[in-house]
RNA sequence: GUGCCUAUAGCUCAAUGGCAGAGUACUUCACUGUGGAUGAAGAUGUUGAGGGUUCGACCCCCUCUAGGCACCCCA
């Protein structure tokens, strides 16, 4: 085996399938946030470790980034989430922008992890804000814009569910069971965790954060509780609006999603398929304050992220992405000699300002080469231009998915071909 | 960063410590004006990398690299 330089341990490489793929993604998710009045936009893949240092804190950065020094000695890094840099955008035109800004962003990103299935170093996710709302009702177009997509994408309710929680109403029923606000967060980021730790474990943790016995049997029914999303006027709400919006059916009440991020401070919610065999496949909330730690004025949101890898995994198990191969329109020109060759390369010319996608055999080689060359790229025709058809100002025309070819007068090739 | 599993032809996988193979894909020909079929022939490997044990290693041991699964974290 010849020695290939490697590519970067986490990295892709997209192949024109992939690549296809990737763009098949990108057009439900573009279409879908224009569909709702989002505008696109992007910050810069570089930053400095300040503007993370001052806003995700912990792990994320510590851990997780790829972070670097740059020629000059400044400490950069590779983003790994957008949401800083969308506060640093906010903060600094927060006197000129239209509130609320509905905004959405698709592109790269970077988080030094240990690559597994569904979770690469380096990934795109499609980032999706209302900025400037406290409202319920900003929650809830956000949720349905994530339902919208799902819906576009082919994914069902049967298939995929949206299930969400509020963040205020755990702290007010956790409060309610007497748990002192210290132990509050550390026990959100617990309830986050009980599906991933055994029972015994998970409750060992939860007693080791002070709670006694009857406060930890009091915790687990309500987080077995799926009704108890009737207790927040605001949930109640949420879910009316989902209804009118046509989404309801993607919903699904879970008392124990929480999101693992600190900033959220109201409605959160994350899809998963149905049986849980892959990671979420988008999550995001309810913030109150995005711009404050980067030296802005208050201003609440809600918006959420989606990753390539989980939703493309998601969408291959339900057979969903259309075999792309079968799709090309390209039209493959033969040439038969030396002397037919201007000829070919004229029509091919003319086809392409008609607006055909066209290309051209590069040489002499024989007919049947050239067309098993023509199959192979799933070329939907092949033109032979043959001293007889120059003769007769024709072209054959062979239709290369019925195996049927006909002589088409040179005049009437193009109006031909849009007719099939 | 932790634990476990895996790595053989382009791809999918075989091979008791004793000659590295099959299917598929590929190239050529049958077919010098016609592609998916059929038949014939051909080519293909530092068995992931490096070291060790052994008369002898794809096989056993160690290290590294990459991937997978579970933690951690999250998209």
């Amino acid at each position: 085996m010849k020695t290939i330089v490697k590519s970067v341990k986490g990295t892709r490489d997209f192949y024109p399938d992939e690549m296809a793929k990737r763009q098949w993604i990108y057009g439900h998710l573009k279409t879908v946030s224009e569909s709702f009045g989002y505008q696109q936009y992007d910050g810069p893949c570089l930053e400095t470790l300040e503007l993370y240092a001052a806003k995700s804190g912990e792990e994320l950065v510590k851990e997780q980034s790829f972070v670097f020094n740059d020629r000059g000695g400044d400490l950069i890094t590779l983003r790994p989430e957008l949401t800083p840099s969308l506060a640093r955008m906010i903060a600094e035109k927060q006197n000129e922008l239209v509130f609320p800004a509905r905004w959405w962003s698709y592109g790269p990103f970077w988080r030094y992890e240990r690559p597994q299935r569904g979770r690469t170093r380096e990934f795109f996710q499609w980032n999706i804000d209302l900025i400037g709302s406290d409202s319920v009702e900003s929650d809830a177009e956000l949720a349905a814009v994530a339902c919208s997509f799902m819906r576009s994408v082919g994914l069902s309710p049967e298939q995929v569910k949206l299930r969400y929680n509020d963040r205020q109403l755990m702290d007010q029923a956790f409060s309610e069971l007497g748990i002192d606000s210290e132990s509050k967060s550390a026990l959100l980021r617990l309830v986050d965790r009980i599906d991933k730790l055994p029972a015994d474990v998970w409750e060992e943790k939860v007693l080791g954060l002070g709670l006694d016995q009857r406060q930890l049997t009091a915790l687990k029914s309500l987080l077995a509780d799926v009704n108890l999303w009737q207790r927040s006027e605001r949930l109640v709400k949420f879910v009316s609006l989902m209804r009118s919006m046509g989404q309801v059916e993607y919903l699904e009440y879970d008392p124990r999603t929480i999101r693992g991020l600190d900033y959220y401070t109201g409605i959160v919610f994350e899809a998963y398929d149905v049986n849980q065999e892959f990671r979420a496949i988008l999550g995001g909330g309810h913030y109150g304050n995005l711009v404050g730690d980067v030296g802005g004025d208050p201003l609440p949101g809600v918006g959420f992220a989606m990753g390539d890898v989980v939703v493309q995994l998601v969408l291959e198990h339900f057979g969903l992405i259309p075999d792309m191969k079968t799709e090309t329109e390209t039209i493959f020109v033969t040439v038969f000699d030396d002397q037919t060759n201007p000829e070919s390369l004229r029509i091919a010319s003319d086809l392409r300002l008609a607006g055909f996608k066209v290309v051209t055999a590069l040489g002499t080689e024989k007919l049947g080469k050239q067309l098993k060359f023509a199959d192979r790229i799933r070329a939907s025709k092949a033109l032979v231009i043959g001293p007889d058809e120059l003769a007769k100002e024709e072209v054959m025309v062979k239709d290369l998915q019925t195996h049927s070819q006909s002589s088409v007068p040179r005049a009437q090739l193009v109006s031909f071909l849009r007719n099939e």
